[in-house]
DNA sequence: TATAAATAGGATAAATCTATCCGAAATAAA
DNA sequence: TTTATTTCGGATAGATTTATCCTATTTATA
């Protein structure tokens, strides 16, 4: 569903929330360490996300990675994933066509129209925020 | 959502659903052309298909591609995606941890799963007939 | 039986995605 | 101002997906 690079991304911004919610910053280490996952390649997510306003960065020493508190709250999970996949997932045709309309519909497009705005929903509600309480009280789990 | 491969293999399996609907053998040049995907890589799809049972090829002079007529019918979207995606589209974790369940889930878990069930539904009770008959009479699709 | 017409399948190339490495630039603090 | 720490960014390697090419195999039919 997602790429690679798009799970990371999602793992890596709730984990910087969690720490953020705490007034602690975080170094691309900690965060492979602690989402399970190739360091240097995760850190070239991180700077999509920055470029995408998404997280903050802090260079030199005392640096790291860090969400303004007020933003962990407004933060869609929609916001990290086009960073990163794009609006493929919500548009684009479910089979490749360059045009897939109403009017020129490929042969999935209203069954597959369903299946997308659930998916879009899911991403436009869900914030940083909920997910990082989650895994704060021990609810949910960023690897294994 | 879905590989490029499987693309390619939905929209062959309705070409040849059409066809055979009609007795109409129908070869991978044919397939390619009327689907507007590469020739050779839809080849080795289509071999994927056979092997799985998905539709049948018969070798040598007027030989092609076809599916047994009563199979029209019956034949699911779920089939084509199993046979050349696998069924990680169904199941595996949303953010790839290893062990995503009930008991441990990831921070998505009880988000994605309305997502996947949705698609799944689809998946499972779309069938090749469906498809056919709105290409058929010109109310889907299967290029531009 | 020879020939032409098809699918089957292996080898290989091209493109994209995933991953690693290393030096440059920035910053806090000694 | 020097040093240690840390993100930034380019170069490159590896893996997977997508795509092409060529030959083998099968089959109908002349």
């Amino acid at each position: 569903m997602f790429s690679k690079a798009c799970e990371y991304g999602i793992k890596a911004a709730i984990f910087i929330a969690v720490n953020s919610s705490e007034n602690n910053r975080v170094s691309p280490k900690e965060i492979s360490e602690e989402i399970d996952s190739p360091q240097a390649f995760t850190a070239k997510i991180l700077q999509a996300l920055v470029r995408n306003h998404v997280i903050k960065s802090v260079r030199g020493a005392h640096g790291g990675f860090e969400i303004e508190k007020d933003k962990i709250a407004t933060t869609k999970l929609a916001q990290i994933v086009y960073a990163i996949d794009g609006d493929g997932i919500y548009k684009g045709c479910g089979l490749g066509l360059h045009i897939c309309s109403e009017e020129h519909p490929c042969p999935v497009h209203d069954k597959f129209k369903v299946v997308r705005e659930e998916l879009r929903d899911m991403l436009e509600n869900t914030t940083l925020e909920q997910l990082a309480i989650d895994i704060k009280v021990g609810k949910s789990f960023l690897k294994i």
